[in-house]
DNA sequence: GAACTTTACTTGACTAGACAAGTTGATGCA
DNA sequence: TGCATCAACTTGTCTAGTCAAGTAAAGTTC
């Protein structure tokens, strides 16, 4: 079992941390809207006095709230409520095999290509390459039981990872070798539904009309483009999930 | 401008604070590759002794970068580099009135439906309510400079907002309202592409065939259920995009 | 009145030390 | 051998104080 220092009123056992319970205190107090967005919240040495901890402790407390978000702090001003007219959530994209055999189910991926090829003005601005440059480019269907979940069309950075071309990708995932390489990156991607191309639609075996779920990402390492993506979800087959707990 | 006191290596013209200098270095040596996944990195008392510093400045960089997900640390045993097969990413969804405020053009909501309804079983259950209790109903569909882009289906628990149907929501968005009236909450949410329903295909204006993005979205505040939405979104005319930075 | 200075208050960051609580491996004993 | 104990080390948290840097309002001077 994980201690949970947040539960300010846990168990009723362990009696929380000061710094989490001054945590609660304001989360609560901003849950019943207590403060208005924008609104002045009360300062450092107030709570200090207030629950008689010492500043570090309230500091921490505050600085936590900063960083989920739900208040504002200025040097030399104060601390506000802040404002709440988003939904913030933390959307994670799991490699697919993992996603996969934690279902207890069974991946399956058949590579459809694998090669070198020439890149073209477009996708070479994308990788941070000449128009021309060698690019590696991958296309693999994953099955799930047998059934077809994801077309996975992707151009690689062969700088970052020469032996690409040479990974058996029936037995570990392009996603999961290229976090071997690079294990620190930063994406961009852009999540949308259409219809799959001719291509797609034969692959994943339905209908060009099925409405897909098609994720474009960017990856890049150390600021270098690694790798171009474009996954495509039969609609019917996948959701993505997630949920936002403040 | 604002102070970046992650920067480590800012501008030259600010030497970063302490505690952002030990958080670099070990977000550097992340990137390298120079912990594999689960090995051992340097405890507080090590790294205390190579910068110099105290260890609470140590404390205070560990601790942001475990809750950024790139460490583990476990009491009595050490710090441990994160398994990083995942790519997690902060979706932010705003409200669509802002969103399209932003981006310099004119919102338009057009009001289909707004009637209190009596919930059948599965709605009721999604709202924590009883079968055949009151439910509020809205149906409206947003225009950006004149073109649909959202079909927002809802419902919402009347416990929380009694003054829900009374509300303009030609002028301030369900969204928007809801949150002056729950200023905290959880949400679930599910995103797939679909076909849209034949009303919702009529009301976007768009063939039934074309491929459309679904966001189903339950909110709660408190642990008690606010509100259910379906959004439908042409997939020609939206994307979520978002971007993940360690 | 306008411009400058002082003062009070705010957050940002750090130090040096303390105690608690957990794990691990070595030691000693039956 | 098997078991209990102890020492060493780890992270988790807190205290009481310090200095720095920023803001805003009150006061002072011209």
């Amino acid at each position: 079992m994980r201690r949970d220092p947040d539960a300010a009123t846990g168990g009723a056992n362990t009696p929380a941390a000061p710094y989490a319970r001054v945590k609660q205190f304001l989360k609560g107090e901003l849950e019943l809207g207590r403060w208005a967005h924008g609104a002045r919240m009360p300062s450092d040495a107030e709570l200090v006095a207030q629950f008689g901890v010492s500043r570090m402790t309230v500091t921490r407390a505050l600085r936590e709230l900063q960083a989920e978000g739900l208040v504002e702090r200025v040097q030399g001003v104060g601390t506000f409520a802040a404002q709440l007219h988003r939904v913030a959530s933390t959307l994670t994209i799991r490699d697919l095999h993992e996603e996969i055999v934690a279902r207890g189910h069974q991946h399956e991926a058949r590579v459809q290509l694998v090669r070198k090829e020439s890149a073209p003005a477009a996708l070479a601005r994308q990788l941070g390459l000449e128009t021309g440059a060698d690019v590696f480019h991958t296309l693999i269907v994953h099955f799930e039981n047998g059934v077809a979940l994801q077309c996975e069309d992707r151009f690689v950075n062969p700088a970052w990872a020469p032996e690409f071309l040479s990974v058996d990708f029936t037995r570990i995932t392009p996603t999961h070798y290229l976090l071997q390489v690079a294990p620190l990156w930063e994406a961009q991607y852009s999540i949308e539904a259409s219809a799959p191309s001719a291509q797609e639609a034969r692959l994943l075996g339905v209908s060009a009309h099925e409405p897909c779920l098609v994720i474009v990402r960017r990856t890049m390492s150390r600021g270098v483009p690694i790798t171009l993506a474009r996954l495509v979800h039969p609609g019917r087959r996948y959701a993505l999930q997630g949920e936002f707990k403040p």
